[in-house]
DNA sequence: GCAGCAAGTATTGTTGAACAATGCCATCTA
DNA sequence: TAGATGGCATTGTTCAACAATACTTGCTGC
């Protein structure tokens, strides 16, 4: 009766998402970029069928644009997808925050989180700053305790990472919202949930506006992708 | 520059994919049970790579499990799941309904949902007020207008229908609800959306009690399935 | 020069077969 | 009975091939 937990070696598929989704979200490959089959299998080392079920994972998590017989390419966040996205990170993070255990363990995660924001920001270290705040709201979800609400937000965080590569100037997108995690989480161990989820909201909204604003002043100035 | 919307025909992988789906929310599989992808391959008249990708597919909807080496099987829902599927409802559903705009479109869905419903308790046809009720609660997402949302709920209902069809008695799980929805739809109508969220709750959480019971008398009865 | 057409090329979609790796099961031994 | 052994079945991954579809190029006629 006792049986063998299934073997957490994750397959080869597996291990292949996780790097193009590396490669995606730290920007090697454009937007909009077109992945060849031939190409890439063969720079990766993998045969076509393998990279195809890669390309499978990945459309799914909304990184990758498939379209029947033209191939995959690499997604273009509209502003469509940002606003959605922010859309379902208002809904799912205020109402997971404001209903919350107050002692829930993932509670460390934000506070490790904003711990390591605030080193990174000392040591100016942009890309580190972003990291942690992803890491930060990720751990905010976490307190609803849901499997399933964790891996879609994972996926939202990662598809949202491929719209800020898009954007210059890292420092400006998230060194302002350090204060506010802090603020954020303040409220948070003090048992005032409805202020910190107050709080979150009015960052949700801000930032929305800060990325569509980045956005649509780089879409004027490097022109329209289509 | 008037490029052509990419052809709507869906490719073999994703038509194999939803007709595999819908066996088994059908219950033609049952749960727990192995799939073999050579025999599969061969009834469905695909090959085994092509329907590699429809598993991957399905698994990640959380239909089937895939145990490395050791293939998948139809997913055996579990209290753990039930749970927070219901978790995940309560905390979309009844924000959409909370916040959504009255005259939404989606509004015609739940109203023709509804209908729906009453029509088929009059003629006795438990399984189609079941699927009505299913697509009333899906309505009630798209009132929050997000593409991300609908897909993540549309799989999560059949994941939940997944677990209904182990039960006995889709009158005693469905029928009792057609009132509380018609109620949830006056509400909304009149412009009363807390209130109308409230009742969305409670249905909720009275829903998730039913079926959990239910459940657990049935593991007692037929034994646990691991 | 340019719109439209036609043939050829490149890429993706799908299949079948092959072999390695892993898990399962019956048998054997102590 | 418990554990080791070896064979069998299934999955993991690759390869090669061909069909189906999209893209390119060059041609024609105006």
């Amino acid at each position: 009766m006792t049986k063998k937990i299934p073997a957490n070696t994750l397959t080869l598929n597996e291990r292949m998402a996780d790097l193009l989704r590396q490669k995606i979200v730290r920007g090697e490959f454009s937007p909009g970029q077109r992945l060849s089959e031939a190409a890439l299998s063969e720079s990766l080392g993998i045969s076509r069928n393998t990279l195809r079920e890669v390309f499978r994972i990945l459309t799914k998590e909304g990184l990758v644009w498939h379209a029947p017989n033209r191939g995959v390419s690499v997604a273009i966040p509209s502003v469509a997808s940002i606003t959605d996205i922010y859309r379902v990170r208002r809904l799912i993070e205020c109402q997971a925050l404001a209903l919350a255990y107050p002692r829930h363990p993932a509670h460390k995660h934000m506070r490790a989180a904003v711990e390591m924001a605030l080193q990174c920001r000392a040591s100016a270290d942009w890309l580190g700053v972003g990291t942690a705040n992803m890491e930060f709201h990720m751990a905010i979800v976490e307190l609803a305790d849901s499997e399933r609400l964790n891996l879609l937000f994972s996926h939202l965080l990662a598809e949202l990472r491929l719209a800020f590569g898009l954007l210059k100037d890292p420092e400006f997108l998230h060194a302002p919202y350090v204060e506010s995690n802090v603020k954020i989480l303040a409220l948070f161990e003090l048992g005032k949930l409805q202020e910190s989820a107050a709080a979150l909201g009015e960052y949700l909204v801000h930032s929305e506006r800060i990325v569509l604003g980045a956005y649509a002043r780089r879409l004027t100035d490097t022109g329209s992708f289509e």
